[in-house]
DNA sequence: ATACACCCTGGAGTTTACTCCAAGTCAATG
DNA sequence: CATTGACTTGGAGTAAACTCCAGGGTGTAT
């Protein structure tokens, strides 16, 4: 599979497949006799746990540790189990402040689309919410 | 409150505050008469709503737009409604990646500790998993 | 065999979101 | 009233993760 194929195939840029290949986020790529990248299935399925892990936050250096413990081969199997222990954690975590912003634009939602129906905005006192100026917000 | 109370409560650095006035994350702050920032209730809403909105990833352009609506008064109400909506739809997918990326993971770490207390290292076949070098990994 | 699209490398440049700094001001304390 | 420590500004610097580019090679269709 070609640079170009994988690359549509995980909605990434050519150039972003070969910084993660040099930087080692991913392990060296197979070849043609040319010297032109040709993914066989795992490289297309380093490709895919890279970008999915990437596009949860997973910082690149974390992805490289992961890498380089798994060409040391079987004694780094605990290793590599708890770097992504580690990881879900952290990934748990961010997740939790995704949940917390999302209530609160729920909430801001809520009463921005009361507002347009009504006519008037009114958030609730402890509200936390962008209430500066309350007095000029209600009509 | 003082910039640095605020900082400790919201776990951010004072220049990290003073940089999101500047830039209108957050609408300008009250001062004491000899101009030192001393945060009122609105003010730190304000700062509880970006620092939130920021640590789910929201992009700091998207906060600058919204403060700007909000400066612009009430006939701007739906425009704020819709950037929300829109915002919440950019989490929502964002969040969807992170379960994906949760799932990946716990699969891999249920791998990885039957393989400690096995000694051998078994991915399904289409799992989508680093089994790179397959042969290897099984003692 | 030559045109054309695509691929290669190494290195430089860009974007986003801070983070640091110098030079100066403010405020509480001895 | 001087010292100490926190605060101020504007501007420069940094880190992470790409992204772009020049100069050149590959491969396949006509």
């Amino acid at each position: 599979m070609t640079i170009k194929e994988v690359c549509q195939k995980y909605n990434v840029t050519p150039d972003t497949l070969r910084y993660y290949e040099r930087i080692g986020v991913i392990p060296e790529v197979h070849r043609t006799p040319g010297g032109i990248r040709d993914y066989n299935e795992e490289d297309i399925k380093w490709v895919e746990t890279a970008t999915c892990f990437r596009s949860a936050g997973m910082p690149i250096e974390l992805l490289i540790e992961y890498v380089k413990l798994f060409k040391e081969g079987n004694n780094t199997i605990s290793a590599r189990c708890e770097l992504l222990k580690e990881a879900r954690e952290r990934i748990l975590e961010e997740r939790r402040k995704y949940d917390e912003a999302l209530e609160k634009m729920n909430y801001k939602i809520r009463v921005y689309e009361k507002a347009v129906k009504t006519g008037f905005l009114e958030w609730d006192d402890d509200s936390n919410c962008c209430s500066y100026n309350k007095q000029k917000e209600k009509e």
